[in-house]
DNA sequence: TTATTAGTCTATCTTTTTTATAGGTTTTAT
DNA sequence: ATAAAACCTATAAAAAAGATAGACTAATAA
């Protein structure tokens, strides 16, 4: 399960992107719109920040926004960014690859091959789906 | 990422697939096979055996045996048993769903949506792979 | 029938991770 | 100047993960 840091990251994400054109927001709006600790929100949305994927100005009329379209800011760089691995094991993991303690040896390991589909399947929709493609359905 | 837990499960019952024509297994046989801690292994073989997974014989010549063919047991089952949730946020949990607490409507929701669609992906794999197809390559 | 073997059960402990909060600092608009 | 709002760092509380301990029970063999 992706933790509750990075589901509110979504749900920031996906505010911040059905208001791209009202300029920047703030952490306050975000928080109470989509219930989330405004305390927590403040760190998520840094972490966001120094990612590059966020811009923010300070003082009067400030508040934070995306530095790209929504189009071009795919789920997998949010998880990996916020939770680590998609992979299910280290051991299949493309950007946090760790050795496996319990197997003689990767290349024959029928788990290693497993997973490593499950990662590939769940990479082809993570790789491709955007904040786009999660904003509110039906309007 | 899957537990230790569930990652020592699976190196465990790959073990007692390779074996089955040998009757019981001692967990220290698999600890020392699987460089896994004898006690923490304990735990877990104890509940895969009040899962109905294994079957165990006490006493001299004892240990743990597979209740049934490798064949039928998926690896789908071992995770949610040891692990819970094979989705990633619990709106979209076939059997551990919850809520979600941050948007107003699931049915519209994008994340939701694509998030399912993950979980399907991952399932397809997770349902119809078993234990038999886990088992060391080539070999 | 006793000693040994091996799983059973329950509790606890340690460490790590997750989740959340606190409070002062800096920047900016007015 | 003042107020608004993000920035930054630290810490704390809670939960989960990982691991260990030890007494108990059942089966087997001598």
């Amino acid at each position: 399960m992706l933790s509750k840091k990075t589901q509110y990251a979504f749900h920031a994400l996906v505010h911040l992107a059905e208001n791209v054109d009202k300029g920047p927001i703030l952490i306050s709006e975000i928080a109470q719109e989509k219930n989330i600790s405004i305390k927590f929100l403040e760190n998520i949305l840094l972490e966001l920040k120094n990612a590059g994927i966020l811009g923010s100005k300070k003082g009067k009329g400030g508040g934070y926004y995306l530095m790209r379209p929504p189009k071009e800011i795919a789920l997998a760089k949010i998880i990996r960014l916020l939770d680590g691995p998609i992979a299910l094991l280290p051991c299949v993991s493309l950007n946090y690859y760790e050795r496996c303690e319990n197997c003689r040896d990767e290349a024959v390991c029928g788990l290693n091959e497993v997973m490593g589909k499950v990662r590939d399947s769940a990479l082809k929709i993570l790789e491709n789906k955007t904040l786009k493609d999660i904003l509110t359905r039906n309007s």
